[in-house]
DNA sequence: CATGCAGTTTACAGCGCTGTACGTTTGCGG
DNA sequence: CCGCAAACGTACAGCGCTGTAAACTGCATG
């Protein structure tokens, strides 16, 4: 019970407290005979260090907070996944942060009212705008997921949006469909990736010749999938003709097919469709969902490197990354035979 | 840049050091002028507390870890999400910790080579056992989540898995099914949920006269969607009949519905399905899903109440809770008209 | 045999906070 | 106006570890 110290250890080997420290922390500089002592001394008194003060004595945590909107949302839990592997390879321990997407949780997440707990932030707003969080970024460590907001001032990692949507669209044009429309517009969305994904959707329509349809971009009342199920609902209401759909989220896309199911239509053959964020939902739909598929892993990885590269005393002007995608082709807007 | 500290403050308030901690902690005595020149103090010079400080202080870190084998998994993410609301009311952060289930990881969760990291841990093994859990659990404070351990040493939480297969099994009888399989059994799985879900299916079946057929206990290769679409193909080239299955998992049920998609199958008319974690997968098939629903906010809060009366001193032997479940009725094993 | 040097070990002063134990003031009944 | 709680405030010793600077050990070298 009585909680075994580093000088206890020293005692019990007859050395000093910092040589039992050197051990700890292989140090190479201790001969292996005074290693083997100590380090026995150790095992029996079942010596384990402790964190705290560790971390007052050396400053640092060895931690870093991923301030995400949702923790079971499968995009966000996968992307968490992936960073916490990569933070372990690096040695660093990650604790979740959860803000809803609210903006007063977004705020604390930078305001940060204590010190010590983390060494660096990775962060994906949704309501914050670029120059709120320019502002209120003070000096640590942090890194921006996503496209919500992407200050001058911090550093960023993304995909290419607007090439990920032309490209999805051009291979809606190559399998011959025409009216292709874009799900959806949600109101209330500040973030700027709905905007770049339009501007790729429109930079393929124009560069197969064709004028976008400014109906085909539904308008969508919130960001689940029966909000997404209802615009689609409403679209086919209206008598409005599509022949695929590039919607701008997994969670839509299973939505609009529900609906499109319920309505008897056949996907791909008279709707195709692709969804965007390629998370394990599209391989669990029927058919299966073709989808924008970031590369989830590099993302981890650049976010980290950056990261790691501020708390190791980087400064500068915000960096701004771009990790690769793909189409995950699937039979909701199959591969051309 | 230079960190302002406790005494920094302490200085420009003219007080002492533990005067601007009691401010900090709003302890009641400290007169309304005194802690208004300290706040004042506090706020112009942008004081934030040392937690790394305050840790060693204290002996506290007002942290829990969370060990999971997934975050990605749906059931998981969701249980982690109540968790870590919950774990923040009662002024608590979460660290999440992920197995993989992997068994040396899963020892790793107990084994604790570090002292000061979090008050406590919640645990949901999949690869120990309760002898190997009981032995190796020292004194940190720990509850179990799940049913592949349950130590009588440990406390532990879970849903009345015996009841809610039967109840499963029964509302399928009560849609007049009555060649009703199990999906699955996993090789390997030494869990006893899949025991206890199968007792409960069981028991239903010959509550209403029936004899369990064997057959029907479908085996599957693995826990993905795609090793329970391979045991439903199987079963259906058997030429086994059955008009309903019970799985013991919302991914499972996710894969038989593809596959039975696939073979032109109708549900629920011509086999209806139940799935087991009620997780968002089961609102976002083509049909929908019913699933066996345990109650995860009371899991969060049960779970939490019992670690923290153990962070708090509780000592004895394991408790065990059971917290309510429910069936989600959705449209692949609708209610009843 | 003194000298230098690399390898090894040590003493000790903090890291920034809180708990304890103890002064000092204030308010109020007698 | 005294005396005595209650309210308020303080000094200081740690919490357990690491970084620094310095000391000590051989051992090869000149």
């Amino acid at each position: 019970m009585a909680r075994v110290r580093l000088t206890d250890v020293a005692r019990a080997a007859g050395v000093s407290m910092k040589t039992v420290s050197n051990v700890v922390h292989d140090y190479p500089h201790v001969s292996a005979e005074t290693r083997q002592r100590v380090q026995q001394a150790i095992d029996e008194l079942g010596y384990r260090p402790n964190l705290s003060a560790r971390r007052l004595a050396t400053g640092r945590t060895g931690m870093i907070a991923l301030a995400i909107p949702e923790i079971d949302h499968p995009y966000f839990s996968e992307v968490s996944r992936r960073i916490a592997e990569e933070a372990a390879r690096r040695g660093y321990r990650v604790l979740i942060e959860q803000t809803l997407s609210d903006t007063d949780a977004e705020h604390a997440v930078l305001r940060d009212r204590e010190e010590g707990l983390v060494d660096g932030v990775i962060f994906h707003p949704v309501s914050m705008g670029a120059v709120e969080i320019g502002r209120l970024h003070k000096d640590t460590p942090l890194v921006l997921l996503g496209e919500a907001a992407i200050p001058l001032t911090t550093d960023h990692v993304m995909i290419d949006n607007v090439a990920a949507a032309r490209e999805s669209v051009e291979h809606l044009l190559a399998m011959g469909r025409r009216r292709i429309a874009f799900l959806g517009t949600v109101e209330g969305d500040v973030t700027v990736s709905t905007r770049h994904r339009l501007l790729g959707y429109q930079e393929a329509l124009s560069g197969a010749g064709i004028d976008a349809d400014p109906r085909l971009v539904l308008r969508v009342a919130g960001f689940s999938p029966e909000d997404s199920a209802a615009a689609v609902r409403a679209a086919l209401a209206d008598g409005l003709e599509f022949d695929a759909i590039l919607c701008r989220d997994d969670k839509f896309a299973v939505g609009a097919m529900a609906e499109l199911h319920a309505a008897g239509c056949d996907i791909p053959n008279e709707v195709a469709l692709i969804g965007w964020d390629d998370t394990a939902l599209a391989t669990y739909t029927h058919p299966s969902l073709t989808s924008v598929a970031p590369d989830k892993q590099q993302l981890a990885r650049v976010a980290l490197e950056l990261l790691i590269e501020r708390m190791e005393g980087h400064v500068g002007v915000g960096r701004h990354r771009i990790v690769p995608h793909s189409l995950a082709l699937r039979a909701s807007a199959p591969p051309l035979a």
